[in-house]
DNA sequence: ATATTTAAAGATAGTTTTGTCTTTATTTAT
DNA sequence: ATAAATAAAGACAAAACTATCTTTAAATAT
């Protein structure tokens, strides 16, 4: 469904949220072990994070890292995917037409369109505070050995 | 949702269960024309769709092209999507743990559970003439200029 | 101030996906 | 039989995606 790149950013978004504080801020090896994502990659996809979407934040130097705000937490999951340009998964045609529309609809588009629905409905009502109490609670993983 | 090569199965495949017959079949220059694809890379496709999975036919050569039989028009749209080897979608973790499951979930894995059982219902329970019958009918499209 | 720690930025490389072009094989029509 | 038409196969190339490594910049602790 989505990029490697957007599900590293969805598992590191959520873990930052369940660890971290404007005091406590983590290192990109402990996310990176963590969600089991390679390193490097996933630096530079939560260097994106940190730019104008600002859905999570960093500073460098000792006991620096990355966290989230109290503020951010409280964003959509939603917000993860518009941050990683990956929120038009749920605009496209699943046929691929550029031009898919009510008027001049695809054959799958009325009955695709009622779940791309629920999809979205998802990823709105879904709050990557609600995610990371989940993984907190100790029924739900972000990495499994 | 798909790539581009499966999205271009699905639609070659709705326009060739409109148009061909045994009697009538159809090159791959007016196909690749219908649904607004590249013709080489759509050739390439279609000739792996009438491999083993055998959801299209062909023959070569003074009035030959690609063709559907009466039997795999009868197939679900589903069909393709296995045949194309990306009918995994459905079961993939949405946060890409490739581990997920019902003891051990991510934090979307039971609402997205949900929603997943539906695009498999939808692409099960369509078959290919039916969307063909839509085309037909003047009030789907499977290219809009 | 300086050294240390950490993220940011940049360069590079491998892999997959998408796409094109050329040659070959097969079928049919004559 | 031969020629023509068509798909099949193969070689190649461009772009996107995934990933790694090195250097630089920034912040902090001392």
């Amino acid at each position: 469904m989505f990029s490697k790149a957007t599900e590293y950013a969805l598992r590191a978004t959520i873990y930052i949220a369940q660890k971290s504080s404007e005091e406590v801020k983590l290192g990109i090896e402990e996310i990176a072990k963590a969600i089991d994502s390679p390193k490097s990659f996933t630096a530079k996809i939560l260097q994106s994070l940190t730019r104008e979407n600002k859905v999570i934040s960093s500073v460098p130097g000792p006991n620096g890292g990355f966290f989230i705000t109290e503020k951010a937490k409280k964003l959509p999951v939603r917000s993860i995917l518009r941050a990683m340009g990956e929120d038009d998964i749920f605009e496209k045609c699943v046929l691929g037409l550029n031009k898919c529309s009510e008027t001049k609809p695809c054959p799958m588009h009325f009955q695709y369109k009622v779940i791309k629905h629920q999809l979205i409905n998802l990823f709105e009502s879904k709050s990557i505070q609600q995610l990371a109490a989940d993984i907190k609670s100790g029924n739900k993983f972000l990495k499994i050995n």
